[in-house]
DNA sequence: TCGCTTTCGCTACGAGTCGTAGCGTAACTG
DNA sequence: CAGTTACGCTACGACTCGTAGCGAAAGCGA
C-alpha cells in the first residue's frame, strides 16, 4: 500500500523561456516538493489552458507500471505514452528526456522513507534499513535506480536531480537519526561541524552503499538476521562505550 | 600505467553449435582468465581460418577508449568497430551484444586488484580500498560499471557474467585478507563454515557498496584521511579486543 | 459572448542504432 | 588441391528518439 501521490509529484516544468535553472538551491533546502502552481517567482500563470494534473498522474504513474514491467531498457517515452493514454508530444511538453521522466517518477517512491525515532540508535538503524531494503526490493525501484545512477555520472544536471530527489531524502535520515541519538545521549554531541559533517557522510554512505549492494549486485535478500549483523557493524565502537 | 594487457582477455566465445555454457564452474575455480585456444574439451580446433587475437585486442582496447571518451550511452557497436578498424559483423560474431562486450572489457581491469598481504588487518583493508577507489575513478570504470549492474538486474544470463568477471574477484580479495589476518592472529580462526562465509559477504559488501556509493553517487573522492576513518568503522569492535 | 493564449491529440518526419543476411575474399589445414 | 572458417563490406528491416505542424479543446479577461 503505497501512499496515493500525496502532492502528486510535480513535472519537471518544461516550460520556454522560463529557465530560472542555476538558482543555487540552497543545500540544506527542507521543502522536499515543490509547489505544482509556482507561487515563487510572480509570474502570471492564470493565462491558457492549464496542464491537466490528471495527465500528470498518468504519466508517472504509467512509468512505474512500465519500469516494473519492462525494466529500464524497455520503457520507452511511447509506450508510456500509450499506456498513460496521452500523446507522446504531451510526455515531451513536460519532461525533457526519459531520464529526468524517471527521476521524478521514482522520487515519490523515496519520500516514503522516515525516521521512526524508536527509542534507540540501534533499533532506529534497523528499521531504516529495512525499510531501504523494502523500498529496493520492488521492481521499480531495481529497474530505475542504478540506471540513473550511471546516467548520473555523464550528465550533471541529472546528477543535481538525483541528488535533491532521492539521495538527499536518504541522508536527512541519517542526519535525523543522528540527532535523535544524540539528544537521548547514545551520541556525543557535535564538537565541530565540519566534522559532524563528515561523519554523517560516512555513515550514510555505509548504510546506502551497503544495502544497495547487497540488494541489486550480490542479489541477496536483507533479512531481519542480516539488518542485525550489520547494525552491530556499524554500532562497533558504542556498545563498549556506552553499554549497549 | 595499467598493465597492458596482459593475458588479452579472451572474447566471449560466441561459437555456433558449442554451447557448454552451464557449466557448473566450481565456485572457488582459481584461473582467473580461461585460455583462448580452448585447449579443455578437446574439440578439434585447427580448421578454417583462426579468429585474429589482434582483432580480439583490438575491439576490447576500442572499447574502453569509447567508454571513457563517450560513455555508455555513448558507445554504438558501429562506433567501436570502426575504432578498431574492423568490421561490425566482426564484434557481433564474438559478442552477442553490447552489454557482454562491456563486461569484458572492463574485467580485465578489475584483475589488476591484487591483495598486498602488508602485514596488518588495518593495512590491508586500506590498501584494498585504495586500489577499489582508484579503479572507480578511471573514466572507463565509471562509465561502465553502474550501467552494467543496471542491466544486470534483468539479464540473468549478463548477471552470472558479471559476477565471474567483476564481482567474485572482489570477494576474493575479503577472503585472503581475511584469512591472512586469521593466520597473524588478529581474528579468531572460523568456527563453523556457514558463518564465515555470511562474514565475508557482510564485509564485502560494506566494503564494495560503501566505496562505490560514496565515488560514484555522492560523487566525493577516496581521500587517505576517509579511508582512514572507514577502515576504522570497519574495524570498530577489534581495537579494544586486541589491541589495534 | 468573444478573442487570446496555452495545451492537447494526432500524424509525420529525419536521424540514429540495433542485430542480421548475403556476398566475395582471405587464411589456414589436411 | 579442396574444405572450412573468419573477415570486410554493403544493405536491410525494425525500432527509438525527439521535433514539427496541424486543428481542436480549455481556460482567462474584456
Amino acid at each position: 500500500m503505497p501512499a496515493p501521490q500525496p502532492p502528486a509529484t510535480p513535472p519537471h516544468e518544461v516550460r520556454p523561456a522560463e529557465a530560472p535553472q542555476d538558482v543555487p538551491r540552497g543545500p540544506g533546502l527542507p521543502t522536499p516538493t515543490r509547489s505544482p502552481e509556482t507561487p515563487e517567482g510572480g509570474a502570471a500563470r492564470a493565462k491558457g489552458r492549464p496542464r491537466s494534473a490528471a495527465a500528470d498522474r498518468a504519466i508517472l504513474d504509467a512509468t512505474r507500471e512500465a519500469l516494473a514491467e519492462l525494466g529500464w531498457g524497455g520503457l520507452t517515452m511511447g509506450h508510456v505514452a500509450t499506456r498513460a493514454g496521452v500523446a507522446k508530444t504531451t510526455l515531451y511538453r513536460r519532461w525533457p528526456s526519459k531520464n529526468e521522466l524517471v527521476v521524478d517518477a521514482v522520487a515519490s517512491l523515496f519520500d516514503e522513507l522516515v525516521m521512526p525515532d524508536l527509542g534507540s540508535l540501534r533499533a532506529d538503524i534497523e528499521a531504516v534499513v529495512t525499510q531501504f531494503a523494502d523500498l529496493l526490493a520492488r521492481p521499480e525501484t531495481q529497474a530505475a535506480l542504478l540506471a540513473l545512477f550511471a546516467e548520473g555520472t555523464r550528465d550533471r544536471q541529472l546528477r543535481r536531480r538525483i541528488r535533491e530527489a532521492i539521495v538527499d531524502p536518504q541522508k536527512r535520515l541519517v542526519r535525523q537519526g543522528r540527532s535523535a541519538a544524540q539528544t537521548r545521549g547514545e551520541l556525543a554531541p557535535d564538537c565541530d561541524e565540519a566534522t559532524a559533517r563528515e561523519e554523517i557522510d560516512i555513515i550514510f554512505d555505509t548504510i546506502a552503499g551497503t544495502v544497495e549492494h547487497r540488494v541489486l549486485i550480490s542479489g541477496e535478500p536483507i533479512t531481519p538476521e542480516w539488518t542485525r549483523r550489520f547494525t552491530g557493524l556499524l554500532l562497533g565502537p558504542f556498545p563498549s562505550l556506552l553499554g549497549d
